[in-house]
DNA sequence: CGACGATTTGAATAGGATCAATGGGAGTGG
DNA sequence: CCACTCCCATTGATCCTATTCAAATCGTCG
């Protein structure tokens, strides 16, 4: 893999600890490959062969089921996906697929594997990375269970204007037809969403949304930190 | 805690292959505690103090919010919970309470945190865990946003039916109020949907549930190994 | 300019929730 | 032992949410 993109691998939580001499040795068996947009890089049922890292680019997870499909998340560098399958030694729960062009990072299953066996500290990352991915999940499962399609658009549209600056305004970062999916709706009902959400101060201009009445959005959406915060 | 105790403990996935300097270090802190139906052991947003593992009796993970509250999971014996919290040092996510009388063996986090630095097979076992469960969860949020609430009940009877001994019958172990918001739904939305299952065989009289047009079932329920089965 | 896909809008329908009322045990107290 | 009570489960009626199907609009790219 080229040099240059070592370092920013190197920095994720999951392989920042390890020993040099193991991360070396991880990155000697895999290889950094170039996927252009949708393509799709692996498939619910399949066993798992490879830890991917995306270095660059977007990658969507999704599943798939009775004609129907879901986005389940969306990764961005530089982050890791299907831990979990690697590490039990299963199959792939999600498939994934390309948004854009994308440079992703695979390393196979069984190395990963061998070194969490003799690397304590690596062991220690991914502990922390597992546990991140479940209290993940377990705020998804609260997030769909526990609130309407309305609350859970003006809930993302408050959690993306704090990531992005909080400035009153904040930029979609995929298509509204995915972002649909991804909040458990059709693309249909997300558009009536944004609408039923102007009273509340969110203007629409494309991927641009503008958030004017902050205060009267948060009254509608009740967040809560134990299920819209990052990392907590 | 009461020595009769210890072995099921110990077979337990997580603890049982550890070192026994380690478990024994980790029984030495904990404690067995008597707790009555309908207890709340903890509390969502409060710190994960104790990792807690159900010896006896059946507890329920619940989450809560907007006035609204939905059964998370259902543990039994001999099985831990909320393992992710106490290794992040983090709040739990979710709320549990007994939902018959139970006895639950509590451990310090620090102790399980610590040790887990210590032992590899320790840290091997736990990330088994953590895999599991957060497969788990993967599940139940695909169970939830790609299927209809007739289909959850579907294919939970076909799940059940299979743990049961699939012998035509089953058993509910829990009371419908529980089993409707586990399955994502009201009480009388769960009565609903039995009737309208009434025509694919299934039978109702109390908990106790026939099945007797398994092939029908099926083809309604459209059970997905990557949803449904365990483990997987 | 024209075509295509994404988004929006409208109308109809279906899936679920809520509210209200009734039936049915299990447990309690007389 | 029986009446009473309480809570769970069921049923009905209605309302609300969300999906589906259809069509119009918009924007982008060739």
């Amino acid at each position: 893999m080229r040099s240059e993109d070592l370092p920013a691998v190197r920095e994720l939580g999951l392989f920042a600890d390890m020993e040099s001499a193991h991360f070396e040795e991880l990155m000697q068996v895999a290889y950094l490959q170039r996927f252009p947009p949708q393509v799709q890089l692996i498939t619910e049922g399949d066993p798992a062969d490879f830890l991917h890292v995306v270095v660059d680019g977007t990658v969507e997870l999704f599943a798939a089921s009775n004609n129907r499909e879901t986005t389940m998340a969306i990764i961005n560098p530089v982050e890791t996906f299907i831990l979990a399958a690697v590490l039990k030694d299963a199959v792939y729960l999600m498939s994934a697929r390309t948004m854009t062009a994308s440079r992703i990072l695979l390393i196979p299953a069984e190395n990963i594997r061998d070194i969490f066996e003799r690397d304590a500290a690596f062991a220690r990352s991914i502990v922390q990375e597992l546990s991140v991915r479940y209290r993940d999940m377990v705020k998804l499962l609260k997030n769909q269970k526990l609130r309407t399609s309305v609350e859970r658009l003006a809930n993302y549209l408050l959690h993306e204007h704090k990531c992005q600056g909080a400035n009153g305004a904040l930029t979609l970062p995929t298509d509204k037809r995915t972002l649909a999916t991804l909040l458990g709706m059709t693309p249909e009902n997300l558009s009536r969403a944004f609408g039923t959400l102007g009273p509340y101060g969110v203007s629409v201009e494309g991927a641009r949304i503008g958030l004017s009445k902050l205060d009267d959005l948060e009254t509608l959406a009740k967040p809560n930190p134990l299920t819209d915060d990052p990392v907590t």
